[in-house]
DNA sequence: CGGAATTTTGACGATGCTCAACAACGGTGG
DNA sequence: CCACCGTTGTTGAGCATCGTCAAAATTCCG
């Protein structure tokens, strides 16, 4: 999905220069503001290029920042105390980071793959909030898709079983982001390790490995012996399993 | 908690008249409002009494109203097609209610005690909040703060076995709305029967009633059988359990 | 008081987790 | 180029937890 895109040389600086031509200029909040606005906002924006693997934010830390993802992916992540650890959401590009309204951070914020930020000031980023209504009615446009997309979850966590969720996860993915496919069926690139799907689904890594193994033996779903792409041969069949009548 | 508050004769009658004796003037959204705001926004507010178990929205109908808490308390439940049942939020006096941004509803709303309800026509609502930057800032920060609490939930519902999610959901209660007991000790009533509990703990009704008793025998809580309130006896022991190290 | 609804309790079984071994892959260095 | 090793994924066996089914107990309410 997200291919590792390269981010150009102006990581660090100011992200004003770059702002007119970035590359979620549309579907980021800025894509509520003209291009006089945009550059107002960009006075305190910075890119930031981030590696697989890194923190963007503890739980627990001040919550000094906000950001717009430019490319990438992160996943946003609650933990018990004593350390197990659930996927509550995930982030692509144009997606808004951070926690507004709180001081303590109570979600740690991590890159999957090589990622790009657009990152504001805490209070600088409120400020032009505040005086931009449209781009403050876009956030909570999005908080509330967040939130809806959350209690879907909630449904799949309390209440569906192992098979019912991993199929209904390869089938977001197929309508997120698969690519039909000349003969039918449709390519699906799982952008993830198998232990983090398990941290999405709240299921473990064996239980994951085992139930995509007996897609498979179904003939619903098709792929090479360790690759993270698969073939979705039976989009209706997989539809059956994740939401059953 | 909600101990049946009776509604006052206006019900069904404009909001307008008494607005600034409601209860919930000052914890709604209505409280970012001034008084001359306020009754510009009364304009279009109905209040409305629902009765225990009835349903507020359907999920599928389409958002054609939204509605402040006066007093009582609702349930959000989302379901599988297949009729399993979580639920995914609860809201009381002061919160608010509905889909925004969405045509088709997908969740129900449900009333659990005796509720009032203020509602708002919705497009006259989003012509107010659009011309309240205070309103809509306050939306904003109620959104984001039910995102958290799902967020929170997330985690439990995919990462807490049976008993954690029992003890954390009776240490919610008394977080909430416990009162204190002479002799140490925190009274807690339990608002909801033990189907909802399940509902919203993503368990059964056996499961919850097995660990309730669980806690009894180990002497952190107490309840005459079969009703619905119970004696926090040992917080700290409670604790331990919700949130093991 | 009686019947319905809710809750508790028990027995049993299935689902998913734990622990463990093994296989496949990718990178590193000889 | 291949051996080596760490990482990731697969598979298996056994078991704990929780769900299912059923019955008894208790409460609610007319």
């Amino acid at each position: 999905m997200n291919t590792h895109i390269r981010i150009d040389s102006t990581t660090g600086s100011r992200g004003a220069s770059v702002c007119h031509e970035c590359l979620v200029r549309d579907t980021s909040l800025c894509s509520s503001l003209d291009d006089h606005e945009l550059i107002a906002l960009s006075a305190i924006g910075r890119r930031r290029s981030v590696p697989p693997g890194q923190v963007i934010t503890w739980a627990g830390d001040v919550v000094t920042t906000f950001a717009n993802v430019v490319s990438g992916a992160l996943k946003v992540t609650a933990s018990t105390p004593d350390g197990r650890e659930q996927i509550v959401g995930l982030l692509f590009a144009g997606d808004f980071v951070g926690q507004m309204f709180t001081d303590e951070a109570s979600l740690t914020v991590t890159a999957l793959t090589e990622t790009a930020l657009c990152s504001f000031p805490r209070a600088a980023f409120e400020r032009k909030l505040g005086a931009q209504p449209r781009m403050e009615r876009m956030l909570l446009e999005r908080t509330m898709a967040s939130l809806d997309e959350a209690r879907e979850r909630m449904l799949s966590l309390g209440r569906r079983n192992a098979q019912e969720r991993v199929a209904g996860f390869i089938l977001q993915l197929a309508d997120r982001s698969g690519t039909p496919r000349d003969g039918g069926g449709i390519d699906v690139s799982i952008p993830m390790s198998r232990g983090e799907v398990a941290d999405l689904l709240g299921l473990t890594i064996e239980t994951v490995s085992r139930q995509l193994t007996r897609l498979k033996a179904a003939g619903l779903i098709t792929f090479a012996k360790g690759e993270r792409d698969c073939i979705v041969s039976d989009p209706a069949g997989l539809e059956r399993i994740a939401n059953p009548v």
